[in-house]
DNA sequence: CGCGATACTGGACTCGTGGTACATTTTGCG
DNA sequence: CGCAAAATGTACCACGAGTCCAGTATCGCG
């Protein structure tokens, strides 16, 4: 019944949330006004209030939204290599190039990051918030270093590198990735950058 | 007479940007107040105004003072590794090096970059900043994709790489890289990213 | 010595907007 | 109906950007 993608019009504490994603992301969060968020679903100011407490009620939310969201992309993209490959090598060779694609899929390019956002604004935030940020970032290092280490197990490492940095690559160009999209005002570097991440993948255990 | 690292206090219109880019890149540019930095360096609103001439100002001339810092650090850098061997692949791995262990010799780590930081946020901004944050990057792709080509040039790539994206990598890796060490709370992550590019860079031209 | 820049101080005032509180009302639904 | 959810309206305060202007301290310099 609820699809992602809904036709009908989403709950206004979801176009809350999208409204206020899209405007943090190009103006960051103090700068972004509940006025203008109201004025955007079309709600007053008393409105907003009852979805969220206050505006780091709405900061919170929206983080949560994000990850949750890069969680259920990560896992879809995952679930559908695995599905294409046994080997973990190539699986993960597999998951990469498809992530590359989504990326470039996005048709202005990748938005931007929730969690870069919030670093260069983390004053602004209590340390629950912080919290958060870290626990996603750390989740992602798991999540991959887990795949590193199924393939480390069966393709010796041919060059010398720590595994959790490895992992910790990946959060690192696409971060850095679309900070670069974004500034030069191309899409497709994102997506090349993955790329270069699987072609290192590719070189530390294949060896080419 | 005037080092880079005065003993005396710095000039009023030095003090206000150094307080600024502290003040911006915890908080971003709308939520630092042009009162908090006449407060840091005691002087009057008036004062502040006399320096420039509104806040968009301050924020040009901070992302030109951090711009020309960083061109700064990497000539000096790349001269002295330069120095050190003739060999254009020994070079640039000594200079990644070097890199990494200035980036590990920051007290409380990489402080963080404005062009990240006003990436997003770049609503608040014109389009002459917004064209000064690009053409940094294109200039940190031109200087180190002059350095891979002449690289190229004695080492033919063993894997295929576009070099210009193999050159946006190094900028990708550190604003990656400035994330997660600021998020996970960790300053070694950043130059441990380096090392990594480093290990990429030789596995490119070295194959191992 | 005195002229004129440079580098500020002080104060008063406008304007816009963010954030909050609270009392009240509409809407949907069993 | 009757109750809870989902709002509305209004009033209020604090604060930050920006303006204007009159005045002052400190220089270097002819």
């Amino acid at each position: 019944m609820t699809e992602t993608t809904s036709r009908k019009t989403a709950p206004i504490r979801v176009q809350l949330l999208e409204a206020a994603e899209a405007a943090v992301l190009a103006k960051g969060f103090n700068a972004t006004s509940i006025d203008e968020l109201i004025m955007a679903v079309g709600i007053s100011k008393s409105g907003f209030f009852y979805h969220f407490k206050d505006k780091a009620a709405l900061a919170r939310a929206l983080l949560e939204r994000y990850v949750e969201a890069e969680n259920v992309l990560f896992d879809e993209v995952s679930r559908r290599a695995t599905e294409l490959s046994e080997d973990p090598l190539h699986g993960f060779l597999v998951e990469l190039k498809m992530l590359a694609e989504v990326m470039q899929d996005i048709p202005n390019g990748h938005p931007g990051c929730i969690i870069a956002s919030y670093c260069y604004q983390d004053r602004l935030f209590d340390d629950d918030v912080r919290q958060l940020t870290a626990n996603a970032l750390l989740g992602w290092r798991h999540r991959f270093k887990a795949r590193l280490e199924r393939i480390a197990a069966v393709y010796p490492p041919r060059i010398d590198v720590d595994l959790d940095d490895l992992a910790d690559m990946i959060s690192a160009l696409a971060d850095g990735g679309i900070i670069l999209s974004k500034v030069m005002r191309n899409p497709d570097l994102l997506p090349r950058q993955i790329m270069l991440y699987r072609a290192f993948v590719r070189a530390v255990f294949l060896g080419n």
